[in-house]
DNA sequence: ACGTGCGGGACTACCCGTTCCT
DNA sequence: AGGAACGGGTAGTCCCGCACGT
């Protein structure tokens, strides 16, 4: 929802030409959208010469697309997965959540949302490759947020539905969140979805 | 967020050019997004010239879509509002509310989401008069929430909260759905939501 | 060649709607050229209605222009033979002449030139009205100049050399003044001319 | 003033799509000034496909109109030195030069003057690169006039004076050229410019 | 006579994502 | 991998009617 990794522009070097392409695709994407943000705009910020983007990924755009949402789905899996260790339930996992996700939103000044989100809503759904990404992206998360829920002793059926229902309210408190410029919704989503885990979650 | 009324393309003649000029954007930008969306295919749609589009928007695009989102911030509202009195309370209401979009987003085929948060993603924050658009859009809908989970016997600052939290979860529900090509998600994030309510309605 | 009359926009009220449109379009010629000058830049300018310029001049642009060239033509005409009776003769009348453009070059910044010059340029010779008045406005001054040497006791051949002449010198140096954002080359030019044109005096 | 080179549409292939692009830009400001000569016209023009002009002009109109301001100020320089050798003396140069640019006025029917002073008056001074073209290409001229004035014996200074007067008379004729549809202003500019220059050159 | 609302397209400069050839 | 070339697209603005109220 809203990953950064390190800068691709304070640290451009290193990683590779295809690795810093996804990284700034899915910054601008967060930033400005999908259709908004041309190709000359992510080579330009990557450092890197035309003919490399399609010789990386010869689907043009929508693979690019396609992989920069797959790397930010990552991220943001392994972000939950560590909050849950830390927190050491999803309840607590979902809330340090969604205090990440706030603090994200507050020093990119609500500038950057979920990059998912974005290709979304730009994408007419089935048509390509990102499309498919979003959707997978979107499926691991449920996928991570129920086993979480699940792990408290929660029904699976329940926790896939909890799942479903808070990761809902978070994409659409970034939204919020990015539309007023105050994390506020975010905050308050997790909040509110965790407490819904906790009471769910059987006694004793 | 899926406001419909009559399909500009079938019914065109009738209303007035700049009617159908707003009716045919929120349609596309529904479908397609904001910056994906041309002024020409909007024009087409629409079976308006140029010069009328900069006749009544002299702000062009921005201008445009501004209206655009007012109106079916209006139309949404209106639709909440009569879902309010028809349910007699505001779980009810949500419900109602859910159903109804549910049933847009499978008549469309999953192609039509909220005009409203797709221009809220592509366009930068605070620069003009669209961004400006949807922060009152957002904020009238929460409003209207507020005031039906008050009337219920809420305390105004827990119904403030969950009219956001509710308005969030359903935003939110409405790109999964458009990403998953299924309508369940806004219909069980209604279902969550308002059980929420009710659960917070003082008994007796 | 630099026309003002008072400035349309600091007096605008007192004149006819129809003496604004012109002034405000000779204005904006000078600075802009005709073709880069649209109707709305001159209705605005002017304070005029759309329909004014249609009702005034049927022609529409170029009638406008035409009337504004003529009107520009009709000034300098007039500067010209009151330089001659200041001066008491053809070459004084140049250099003071000279002078006076040279002023007005620099109290616009060099922004304003000749605004028949541009016309010149920008119209296709001998379409429309506008190409016609460009020719009577060069005709008259050519024709004032020559007279005003003549009256020297130049033989009216020769003078009428001098005269065509000196134009073309005032004309080119307006344009490299303005270039160069320095009167100098107008100040050199009528400079050069006054001299040819004693030069041309019959001695006695 | 009035360069020509061999006719872009008449013999288009050898050249590159850059040069045809320069030489049909030159050629169309001459007819049309520089506002009134639209991309896709200078494009037809070239046979030159749309993306190439941003990718040999980054800097679009601007950049294109600099590059054919340069080449034609090389053309014309060249004109000017090679009247020179051949005329062997400045005046006898500006002469030449001065019924070289009289035969192309004629030739074009009066369509086609100087591609420079149409920049010169429709671009704001010091805005872009094409006002910067304009000045040196202006710049150039009174340089190569100059010297070669110099090369007659003239003392420096007033053969500067002379190159400048006798560019701006150039420069003047033939905007009177194309407005009156004749090419006396430019032959009898360069044949009074000529006189001047030899009564400056040093006796014996 | 004079002004206006509304429309009507063509055109503008500019930039897009993509592909071909080296 | 690289960069030149491609052509269709962008939002925006042009100058101009036509029909209606003064």
């Amino acid at each position: 929802m809203t990953p950064d990794g390190p800068d691709p522009d304070t640290a451009r070097r290193p990683a590779s030409a295809r690795d810093r392409l996804i990284a700034t695709a899915a910054r601008l994407f967060q930033e400005q959208g999908y259709v908004a943000t041309g190709l000359n705009e992510i080579l330009a910020g990557a450092g890197a010469p035309k003919g490399s983007l399609y010789h990386y990924f010869p689907d043009g755009k929508a693979g690019l697309a396609a992989a920069a949402i797959d790397a930010a789905a990552s991220g943001l899996e392994a972000s939950l997965k560590q909050a849950h260790s830390t927190a050491g339930g999803a309840a607590g996992m979902v809330e340090a959540y969604g205090e990440m996700l706030a603090g994200w939103m507050e020093a990119s000044h609500f500038r950057r949302g979920c990059p998912v989100a974005t290709v979304a809503l730009e994408v007419t759904p089935g048509d390509d490759a990102a499309a498919q990404a979003v959707r997978e992206a979107f499926a691991r998360w449920r996928t991570a947020l129920s086993e979480a829920i699940s792990a408290d002793g929660v029904a699976s059926k329940r926790a896939d539905a909890l799942a479903g229902f808070t990761l809902a309210a978070i994409e659409g408190a970034l939204i919020l969140a990015r539309a007023d410029a105050s994390a506020e919704p975010v905050r308050a989503a997790a909040r509110e979805a965790a407490a819904l885990i906790r009471a769910a979650k059987p006694q004793g």
